[in-house]
DNA sequence: TCTCGCATGTAACGTGTTACATGATTCC
DNA sequence: GGAATCATGTAACACGTTACATGCGAGA
């Protein structure tokens, strides 16, 4: 799935910019894809080129002129027969957390535990972020959404129990454990390599 | 987490050549990290380049020869500090399913069936694959199987409890559901567009 | 003042895939 | 006879990110 058919598949949900459309993945949706402007712009430019969606520039009061994009009639059969071209095919992890698991024979038991930690607390913050929009959405963001969930409250499940099995609780490590994202606010020089 | 990493950790659990490498990713950790041979083979040369690893040619018998690659004390110790930089980032899920089904409104329910029948019948294969390896396996790829077992089975349930609230169950979508990874077997155009 | 948010865009760069090139052996 | 497996490697290509360029207004 690239970018250019990810900004047609949001300007099929509603009109919008490329600013506005890099904000919605600023969302849940970034764990599913997180495109940049650098991908974005030229992509709406290459839609508009193809005719699959219009540009109207709309002049603000205090802010820079929009370009807000609206998809087309040929734009959103193209979608269709784009998404429905075959079946998706599987998707890809991409986790740098499970290779790092991988070799954790390797590694401290102090930041393996503070690995875990820090996962566990990631993924209750992201529960609830998904967990919020019950019902008043659209059926078919409920369906992505709630499965972000139930996905979700199985790692935390599998984690929390992996964790009550580490060796050390190491309470030094704990910190990190309550970071948002990939904050590097514990050095991990000091955790004994 | 770059291809070169990646074979310095395949290198740490134990000798291979870039074409056994190569075939560790085709088992189960095909849904984490895939690399190909254009990848692998500048990899290896750049870690040999960088005594990192050392290469021994083999000759063998009916075969080409080999260039089997170990780690080295300095490899390992790079190893460990890259994986210990830092707390591992958030998973990238990079998912066409789910990106699929965001705008399933503007699909037919046919596809939406085959597909959402396709991944229940891939997560439940993936799922055996997975759960096989009890026990006799190291304690790291136990854990990292274990997670995707747990995923798997949380992935299905729920893909299970919405496909029954389906509205047409849609029986001439059901080959395609049987289907292996991304066949292409049924003709999404026979499926009313 | 200085940073942040709004708003668009380009160019360089990194990283990985696909396709090609080569060649023996084994299985159907 | 043809495909598949073993085995390595390179070059072209696709795709996306990062950094840079620009500029105004609001709030700290």
């Amino acid at each position: 799935m690239n970018v250019v058919t990810l900004c047609l598949g949001i300007l099929a949900l509603g009109d919008a910019s490329g600013y506005e459309i890099k904000k919605r993945f600023d969302g849940p949706l970034r764990r599913i894809q997180e495109p940049s402007f650098g991908s974005i712009y030229p992509a709406l430019n290459r839609l508009t080129r193809e005719g699959l969606v219009t540009c109207t520039v709309q002049a603000q009061d205090k802010r820079p002129d929009k370009k807000v994009y609206s998809i087309t009639a040929e734009g959103r059969a193209h979608l269709k027969a784009e998404l429905q071209k075959s079946l998706p095919g599987p998707d890809k992890v991409h986790s740098d957390f499970l290779v790092t698991m991988l070799f954790q024979e390797m590694l401290s038991p102090a930041f393996v535990a503070a690995a875990v930690d820090e996962r566990i607390a990631f993924y209750r913050d992201l529960m609830t972020t998904l967990d919020c929009p019950a019902g008043q959405q659209s059926a078919a963001k409920d369906f992505v959404c709630g499965y972000g969930v139930a996905v979700c409250r199985a790692a935390i499940d599998y984690l929390e129990a992996y964790r009550r099995d580490l060796p050390a609780p190491e309470p030094a490590a704990d910190p990190a454990a309550g970071q948002k994202e990939r904050g590097v606010l514990v050095n991990p020089q000091a955790m004994e390599i």
